[in-house]
DNA sequence: TATTATTATGAGTAATAACTCATGTTTGTC
DNA sequence: GACAAACATGAGTTATTACTCATAATAATA
């Protein structure tokens, strides 16, 4: 459990067949950890849900953390599809700090609510190998950076340091999101908690004009 | 592993030496789940650990979960200790909101910096069983209410809902500590960052004076 | 001291699951 | 059609681990 191991193929998919294993394998793997967990969700369960043998499985993952992570890197890609465009937006024509948040949060909310479980499975119970740690960290880091420079750029933002106001501001977001969706609680609509978030960052970052 | 298993002990110390095989098994099992994490925190590790045959782990422990339990127990009447006196201070002499964020984000960062990688295993990769997590739920609720109370009785406090607002106070203290303490970033003092979450909470429960 | 209740032991069992490999099948190429 | 490369198969191996139980040691009690 402490070696390391390679997260490499042993064989890349040549064929359109072996590519559509592949992608069954992978999309019964998140079927699999969705129902029973990361522990409980076996290779032989994964392959039998794709409908393909335990041998093909190994053709194409040397292990079981290799299925994991082309799980986690294929929701990255997804966040970074969303988020992309909204910094772009951001840096040519800045929205007001009410707006930009409020895009940022919706998109994101929209995004994990898609398989709340798979999700809690892929962030929380699995291990998560360093070099995703590593690629992780990266995203967090440009993504701060790009909205301490949108930050910089609205005149109605008023925190001491943008920087540490950023990072603040995706920790939270990334927080609370993670929470509402992995925990949801009955009592209160993730409509309105969103909405209330953001009410809270907006707040945090403006200050009202004192005449 | 889905089946309903009794968490109750089978035998309940009677003499001295048993409660202490008791203690030194809880202890150890906190030590070997730091290390090791849940799956790979195998019982048989916990007894060598606690310097007590896998046979007198069984003696007082039905099953791995209740060890678990038992761990998440401990921690809760932690933050219990923790929270009640500052919720009864806060009723009796309400101080000013700055004030108030401030401690008991300080009180909670503080518990649970204590055991960083055990926090992890205990409220992300372990299963939580369903009694638990309604204690907790129910835990969740009283505070937040208890917060709402105290909102209500400081004038500077300006939201449109007092419950809504505790509601999500809570909420982002919980994620932002845990994130912190749990998944923590080089790049940033916990201290700093710590401050600069009272401050995002406090603007955004209070609006300056507009004169 | 004799008897009983409590506590401790650890080799052994049964079940599970990650992973292998020898063999068979399909596809592409000439 | 013949050959080779790619792909697919699944029974079997090996290792691990939660948990049992028959037995022994210690403490309380009469």
């Amino acid at each position: 459990m402490s070696g390391v191991r390679s997260l490499q193929p042993r064989r890349t998919p040549v064929q359109d067949r072996s590519a559509a294993t592949v992608e069954a394998i992978v999309e019964a793997a998140a079927q699999v950890f969705e129902r029973h967990g990361y522990a409980a969700g076996t290779t032989n369960r994964i392959a039998e849900r794709a409908g393909v043998s335990i041998g093909s499985l190994y053709q194409y993952f040397p292990n079981k953390d290799a299925i994991l992570v082309a799980l986690i890197e294929r929701h990255i890609e997804e966040v970074e599809s969303v988020l992309a465009p909204l910094i772009a937006e951001f840096a040519e024509r800045p929205p007001p700090v009410g707006e930009a948040l409020q895009r940022i949060v919706h998109a994101l909310l929209e995004l994990h609510r898609k398989r709340p479980a798979l999700h809690r499975v892929l962030f929380e119970e699995a291990p998560r190998p360093p070099r995703l740690r590593a690629r992780l960290q990266r995203i967090f880091d440009l993504v701060s950076a790009a909205l301490a420079g949108y930050l910089e750029s609205r005149p109605e933002v008023a925190v001491a340091d943008t920087r540490l106001a950023a990072e603040l501001i995706v920790q939270s977001i990334e927080a609370i999101t993670h929470g509402l969706v992995i925990h949801p609680r009955a009592q209160v609509a993730p409509e309105a908690y969103a909405g209330e978030a953001v009410t809270m960052l907006e707040r945090y970052l403006t200050r009202p004009d004192a005449r």
